[in-house]
RNA sequence: GGACCCGUAGCUCAGUUGGAUAGAGCACCUGGCUUCGAACCAGGGGGCCGGGGGUUCGAGUCCCUCCGGGUCUACCA
């Protein structure tokens, strides 16, 4: 039996045709809306009925009728078909359609090439992570790194060639304060220690010594003007100072699994905003205001007053002329088809503008204007509900927040499987207490805040990395009692379709793994696929609790096994999208 | 003042271009290991979806309004 990767799409299509078939009045306008369906109700309903029915005055249940009765045998060989309620078109598969399924979508290249249409043949870029050089990353860069990197692999999965743009912030006129504190109270053992933590320390002195008005502003001022000019020994410090940072970035990076394709920070661009400067005004689009150059946006009910500012009236840029710069780069140079930008809400506002300007001058220009979105996310807070990150000191530096998941990934570990030796508790504490951290970042719904919460993200019950990765552990524990590897075809020659009310209701949730996929990667919206992993891993569950794997009857034996195998391939390879490594034993 | 985000069970959160009786986890109550990993599972109680109005076959979801919390609002990013 044929089997296609998203069975949604499929009868999506079906319908269409039957709606031709069946004669419909504007056949072609008729959407039949195919979602995943409440179980109690089937696999799949169509939704589209009532909405075609309605516009035309005619009666759904009687449209309805005609489009199933349109359906063509092979629809029914798959899947059950009832017309429910006002109109619904409810669809089930049939147990051997399960199992059709399943015995196709055996490994991640045959799950891959099945997703790979939504985005085949285009170039994304994805800007995340993006902090400021010459200070550490604390816990509030948390987030844009593990959310950008899942849409990075979710984009790829999905068919994109995906680059990966670390976009730095590592210009500006902090550094005219940092080379002044530089140049007078470095403390060379302490640089040769813990460079980032000494860069960090002195521009916390910079900052205080330099304020507003004062003749060491003016001085510091000096030092960025000749940075700006090329003068040798301010240059070599700041070279320093980002290579310095990007150093200790990386070891954060690794630990989370990152690997950036590009560095290119603000000062990349610094020769490129002249031309966002000229094309912009030479479009008219770009005004001078108050000294500034700024556009704003007469159509729009509050960017028609607030400007934005692409250069500022001393004439320097600011992040508005290099995130401009920034977009026509990525479109002439990467040929992107879409561009990515995971940062905190708190900039919408500059994004809107951003975007704003940017369709407009693309199109005044001919220049390719690609998809522009910008992934936001809500801050993230203590369990009092206030920012865990204070504008005065106190920030928690993610470093040592990885290393607290750890110690305390190890602690739940050694008290749970104390016969497991120290070396590998402490692999299974790293890869544990890492993946609780990225997963409870990417399992809620991204645009709210986020309440972090140590034994949250750490317990075994609930929508948890634990969870998980524990339901793994359990199944790669059958395979090695079994002496089998996951997914031989040899063990599995002899499946039958699902039987038990427990089999099947795994299986029915195994396949819609593509729709989670889509939800995923269309939305942008990690947590849509954590969501479907959590529902899983507790389907696999019941069933692991229902029903005994390796028992003596042959045909039996080999189903529960295709289950299981399947099961661990969709947990481990949506784990993987999401940035989160699995583990055999817990 | 204006704009945007959030408000769903005691707590933390899901809820797909508007779809069927609003769902999880925690906590609470009951039951299940001589059995592939009980770090688990099965069952139970618990809701004016912030308030009010509107749109329609149908609203947690869309529109208006009010209340509460957060954020941004001319040269930091």
């Amino acid at each position: 039996m044929h089997a296609s990767f998203h069975l949604a799409a499929d009868l999506d299509a079906v319908l269409r045709a039957a709606a031709s078939a069946a004669g419909l009045a504007d056949a072609s306008a008729f959407a039949p809306e195919v979602r995943t369906a409440d179980p109690r109700h089937g696999d799949f309903q169509a939704n589209g009925v009532l909405a075609y029915a309605k516009s035309r005055k005619l009666n759904p249940r009687g449209i309805a009728e005609q489009l199933v009765a349109a359906l063509p045998p092979a629809v029914r060989d798959l899947c059950e078909v009832t017309i429910a309620g006002p109109g619904f078109i409810n669809f089930t598969l049939r147990p051997a359609a399960l199992l059709a399924w399943l015995r196709t979508h055996d490994s991640e290249a045959h799950l891959r090439t099945g997703a790979a249409a939504a985005h085949a043949g285009q170039t994304w870029v994805v800007d995340y992570s993006a902090p400021n050089t010459a200070k550490q990353m604390h816990v509030g860069h948390l987030r844009s790194a593990v959310i950008g990197e899942a849409v990075c692999r979710l984009l790829a999965f999905t068919g994109a060639r995906v680059i990966r743009d670390n976009h730095l912030g590592d210009w500006g006129t902090q550094f005219g304060k940092l080379i002044y504190a530089y140049k007078r109270w470095v403390n060379p053992a302490a640089l040769a220690a813990d460079a980032i933590e000494e860069l960090e320390r002195l521009y916390k002195l910079g900052n205080e010594a330099a304020p507003d008005g004062s003749p060491e502003l003016e001085v510091a001022r000096r030092e960025l003007v000749l940075l700006q000019q090329g003068d040798p020994e301010n240059v070599a410090l700041w070279r320093k100072f980002s290579e310095v940072s990007l150093a200790a970035f990386q070891e954060i990076y690794d630990r989370l699994g990152i690997r950036f394709d590009h560095h290119l920070g603000e000062s990349f661009y610094n020769d490129k905003v002249d031309r966002v400067y000229r094309e912009l005004t030479e479009a008219g689009l770009a005004q001078v205001s108050e000294g500034a150059l700024v556009v704003f946006h007469p159509e729009h009910p509050r960017f028609k007053t607030q400007p934005f500012i692409i250069r500022k009236a001393d004439g320097a840029s600011n992040y508005a002329s290099t995130d401009l710069a920034t977009a026509l780069y990525r479109s002439e140079h990467f040929g992107a088809h879409g561009i990515v930008i995971v940062t905190d809400f708190r900039q919408a506002d500059h994004f809107e503008q951003l975007f704003l300007t940017v369709r407009k001058w693309f199109a005044a220009r001919g220049h390719r204007l690609p998809e522009l979105h910008h992934v936001t996310f809500g801050a993230v807070t203590g369990e009092d509900g206030k920012a865990l990150k204070t504008r005065s000191g106190d920030v928690i530096r993610l470093k040592l927040l990885l290393d607290e998941a750890v110690d305390r990934a190890f602690a739940i570990v050694t008290e749970k499987s104390p016969e497991i030796p120290e070396d590998e508790r402490r692999e299974i504490a790293r890869l544990v207490g890492i993946g609780a951290v990225q997963y409870a970042d990417l399992s809620q719904n991204r645009s709210s805040n986020y309440v972090f919460s140590w034994d949250k993200m750490l317990a075994l019950d609930g929508n948890t990395a634990p969870y998980l990765l524990y339901a793994v552990a359990r199944i790669h524990s059958i395979f090695r009692k079994a002496g089998v590897t996951p997914g031989d075809p040899a063990a599995e020659a002899a499946a039958t379709a699902p039987e038990t009310p427990t089999e099947i209701a795994l299986a029915r949730k195994l396949v819609k793994f593509p729709d989670a996929i889509r939800l995923a990667a269309d939305g942008l919206r990690p947590h849509y696929l954590c969501l479907y992993l959590f529902e899983l891993a507790s389907d696999y569950s019941s069933f692991n609790n229902a029903d005994k794997v390796l028992v003596d009857d042959p045909a039996l034996r080999a189903r529960r096994l295709l289950l299981c195998a399947r099961t661990l391939l969709l947990l481990e390879t949506g784990l993987r999208l999401l940035g989160v490594r699995t583990l055999q034993r817990m």
